[in-house]
DNA sequence: ATAAAACTTCGGGTAAACCCCTAAAAATAA
DNA sequence: TTATTTTTAGGGGTTTACCCGAAGTTTTAT
């Protein structure tokens, strides 16, 4: 038995996707959410097995519910929903440990099929969604990195600090910006030299942007 | 009625494609070529609606191949086949013009599909490949520039001082490496600080790495 | 061929970055 | 609640980066 989660705001929306799922004897709506912070309550009560994550939703953005998720959840599968065939959302999602991505004028067959991959520990992605990666890869050419680099977690501060130094302030500059002093933020900065194992701001940069540090 | 060609160089593989698509009404196998050049020939004086290309071609190699045949034979739609599902293999060849990508395990089932596809004008991406070029996708992100931003051209030395800088090397240590004075190094840095419109070497690094100029 | 432009090479001086240290208030996590 | 992390900030010093200027060499263009 597969225990669902409907996470969406729109009504009509999941109450169309829980009358598919409820003639399948196989998949059972364990619950609904309309709101990020309703899907972590949930889970912390109820076992779930895949949630049905609308990427757009209030209060707490899918992506960040979905980060959420994978770090607190290992064991749930997120499948992502969305309106928009956008591939930001796409890869952003995907990063953040989704396991496969569905536009919302899927049909019920593609649906069913597409909970059962999930359920089985595969990927799925719909027809059109792969296009549009597909489109966005062709005009990428080369891939960056392919490193497994440990990257520590940055502290808010941090990550503020080094996306003013990426955009070439001085430090005066961004204590100016953060309204902190000047040797705050070179404090923060010397966590950053130490967190990210670089020898200058040079390297920050340049491990920012590999690891794309900037969002 | 779809007309292919067959291009690979092992005879065995192209027996066995061959006895799968001549089983089919609408398809036709109008040549085989088990080599680069005599694909372009082939395509001189035959109509050819598909061609089956494998990536690894004795001669000239698939990529080099699907490029020559996008550019002059805009109407012919390459699906690429290949042993390996590398992700540098399947960017290079979408790169270049072709329309789809299959491994060579795939299934008699899943081939023609993939020929029909292709030839009706959409893409086709078997499912291993798909989820190579995710998982490429998820460790990339944002692909260099669209900016259209006019890069100087960059003397050699610049070239190097600048690929140091980026490397987080100091200016003595740069001026060591390339065996010449310290103020000659920041001489270079200067130049470079002008002729790309940064404010320091962190924009150096961030406008060279967006532009591809540490190759 | 000759002038103009660009490249490579440095010196002196100043501003900025970086380092080591300490440390307390505030926010988070256990 | 207690422990850990984050954010804040200062003193004091060393190193590095950046700016202005300049001269000899090479390349480019007329």
């Amino acid at each position: 038995m597969i225990n669902i989660l409907i996470a969406d705001d729109h009504t009509m929306f999941v109450d169309g996707m829980e009358s598919i799922l409820k003639s399948e004897s196989d998949l059972q709506v364990a619950g609904r959410s309309y709101d990020g912070p309703s899907v972590i309550d949930f889970l912390k009560n109820n076992k779930v097995n895949i949630v049905l994550l609308d990427v757009n939703l209030p209060g707490m953005n899918g992506i960040e519910v979905c980060k959420e998720i994978t770090a607190h959840y290992p064991d749930v599968r997120v499948l992502a929903i969305s309106m928009f065939n956008e591939e930001s959302f796409v890869s952003e999602i995907l990063n953040n440990g989704a396991k496969g991505y569905l536009l919302k004028n899927t049909g019920r067959e593609e649906l069913l099929k597409a909970i059962r991959t999930v359920a089985n520990g595969d990927s799925y992605f719909s027809k059109e969604v792969t296009e549009t990666i597909m489109k966005s890869l062709m005009n990428q050419r080369k891939a960056s990195g392919k490193n497994t680099s440990f990257i520590p977690k940055l502290s808010r501060r941090e990550k503020e600090v080094l996306k003013l130094i990426a955009q070439e302030f001085t430090t005066q500059e961004i204590a100016d910006n953060l309204y902190i002093s000047l040797k705050t933020v070179e404090s923060h900065r010397s966590s950053l030299l130490s967190k990210l194992n670089a020898r200058n701001s040079v390297g920050l940069v340049r491990i920012a942007l590999e690891n794309n540090l900037l969002d």
